[in-house]
DNA sequence: GTTGAGCGTT
């Protein structure tokens, strides 16, 4: 998503992008935005988050139109105090699709294999990634799953995810799985109390200020009376049909998600 | 409510 439209990267044929490091947390694209249009004509500005939480990153991408502008907002606000960091410009290293960028300019999206004979350096950059990854991971994992590292890696790598399922010994899979399903179980009932909560995270973009919403209370859309008549709920038994009736229903498979 | 090296989206 961009800071514009909801289809992606408008036109990143002639921008510039700039690398926004050692931003807020809290810092949106509509305090970026403004900054950094000061300086010249910003065609986007991106800020990665979390596909999780939702949260910012920590850094943004700022894409100009033209290059000397992207240079002099790069003089102008790096090292600039935003929201109570020093934020750091520079010229974006690769691109949207970890392509390289010539000259802090986005390179064209049209990839043709020109030489073949001379094969592209095939350069370590995703051990460098992964590297850095996990070492931020390190300080998330105090308050998160280890599923979150397991989770970025895999949306990182384009074609990592493959082993899932072990080829191990069908006895053995299914004495695993017995277990584990028997385990689930049990967990399912005490997991019932405690519901997934629906986490409302409105989209913090040019639709909405972030600092205007803070006074604004959250507008909880409540459970809607599923009671017509208003009286308490009534026992399932009186819509569900009866069990014993139950013949297209296998008895065997009560337990199903 | 927290964190802090880094390179990106329906």
């Amino acid at each position: 998503m961009s800071h514009f439209g909801r289809t992606g990267p408008p036109d990143i044929r002639d921008t510039f992008s700039l690398l926004v490091l050692n931003i807020s947390f809290r810092t949106t694209a509509d305090d970026l935005f403004p900054l950094f249009e000061r300086y010249g004509k910003v065609v986007d500005v991106f800020i990665p988050r979390d596909r999780r939480t939702g949260d910012s990153r920590g850094f943004a991408f700022v894409r100009y139109k033209y290059a000397d502008e992207a240079q002099k907002a790069i003089d102008r606000l790096d090292g600039k105090n935003v929201d109570g960091r020093n934020i750091m410009v520079q010229f974006a290293k690769y691109g949207p699709n970890a392509e390289p960028i010539r000259k802090g300019r986005v390179k064209e999206v049209v990839e043709k294999p020109r030489d073949r004979s001379r094969s592209r350096s095939p350069r370590p950059r995703h051990r460098d990634r992964e590297h850095r990854r996990r070492s931020r991971s390190r300080s998330r994992e105090r308050h998160g799953r280890d599923r979150d590292r397991d989770y970025r890696r895999q949306s990182r790598s384009r074609s990592r995810s493959r082993s899932r399922s072990p080829s191990s010994s069908p006895d053995h899979k299914s004495h695993r799985r017995a277990r584990d399903d028997d385990k689930r179980r049990s967990r399912s009932k005490s997991r019932s109390k405690s519901r997934s909560r629906s986490r409302s995270r409105s989209h913090s973009y040019h639709s909405a200020s972030p600092r205007n919403c803070k006074s604004s209370p959250p507008r909880r859309s409540p459970t809607p009376e599923k009671h017509t008549n208003g009286k308490d709920f009534p026992p399932s038994r009186s819509v569900s049909p009866s069990p014993k009736h139950a013949g297209s229903r296998s008895p065997g498979s009560e337990s199903k998600e």
